[in-house]
DNA sequence: ATACTATGAATATCAAAGATAGTCAAAAAT
DNA sequence: ATTTTTGACTATCTTTGATATTCATAGTAT
């Protein structure tokens, strides 16, 4: 028999289906659609709906939360998912991450003044840490921020 | 379903996008409306219409009593330089990093997009370091970013 | 009139209960 | 061995209710 991940992920996908770019789920309704713990759910999500199989996840908790599932997109001329997930590694210096901002910048993935802002965000100037701690930090910021860039909805700005 | 603090939430800011700086509502009278206790009022306002969120509470109990609910609309100049100078200290949570980005986001300082990026930058979701020290890099990252909004230059953006 | 008190009408506070989702390790299945 | 599945425990967000506090007004005594 087919094990639950995989009816689990086709079901999830086959949402993504109609056309839209992302879904809401909840958690328990899942689990008990599919008759399993919830905590599977959040198995299949972990396994099967990464940034590398290009996917992202957001979710609230509380009353009335949700998991959020996000497809990414690859806009024309910016690598995104490459950048995401092979190009920045453990670690990136700042000089690689300006360029990568640069690039997106001059293909219009990005305006100016956002290039500013991913700028700054990784210059890290404040911190005293050691070369190696800052360069992993930094790879942080600068993923978490194109997997941003990589969820936009299309036209969502003005 | 939607859980009530966020109707409530855009019930709020709804009357105040009618052109005004602020609203007085009762208390009991909006709970009666939304059909929960009192004290969700309450919750909704002491986390959704914070200082900074840009909002003030004023209120007054007893007969004719009332809950004064000011947008803040200041400069954006000052706010930042505020911002950057006091209200960001050593180190500062995610939450109120939220909260002060939707702050700025609804004055207009930033788009949407732009806003998307700052939360994505300090979110620090990958490393895995103790509360206290994500905390203080967040202070480092999110005021470099305020910085550089402080410099953008008018007409700096196509 | 003036001060004091009682009453009712609001809001504030705070802790507990409810509703979700996340984590992690162990058991089960392949 | 690796992947799946489960369950106990944790974290976070919402909702409620009991109790305390504050304010306006009316009444009462002096």
């Amino acid at each position: 028999m087919r094990p639950l991940t995989d009816s689990i992920e086709a079901f999830i996908k086959s949402l993504l289906d109609e056309g839209q770019e992302q879904v809401d789920v909840q958690r328990n309704e899942l689990a008990q659609y599919f008759r399993c713990a919830p905590s599977q759910i959040t198995y299949v999500l972990s396994t099967r709906f990464t940034p590398d199989h290009g996917y992202v996840i957001e979710s609230r908790r509380g009353g009335g939360g949700y998991i959020r599932i996000v497809r990414l997109r690859e806009s024309p001329g910016s690598n995104l998912l490459y950048l995401i997930n092979k190009r920045i590694g453990e670690a990136i210096s700042r000089q690689d991450c300006d360029a990568i901002i640069s690039q997106l910048n001059e293909n219009d993935v990005i305006t100016d003044n956002e290039a500013g802002l991913m700028r700054a965000a990784i210059s890290g100037d404040a911190i005293n840490l050691p070369v190696a701690f800052k360069d992993a930090l930094r790879a942080g910021v600068l993923r978490a921020m194109l997997l941003q860039l990589a969820g936009r909805i299309k036209g969502e700005d003005e």
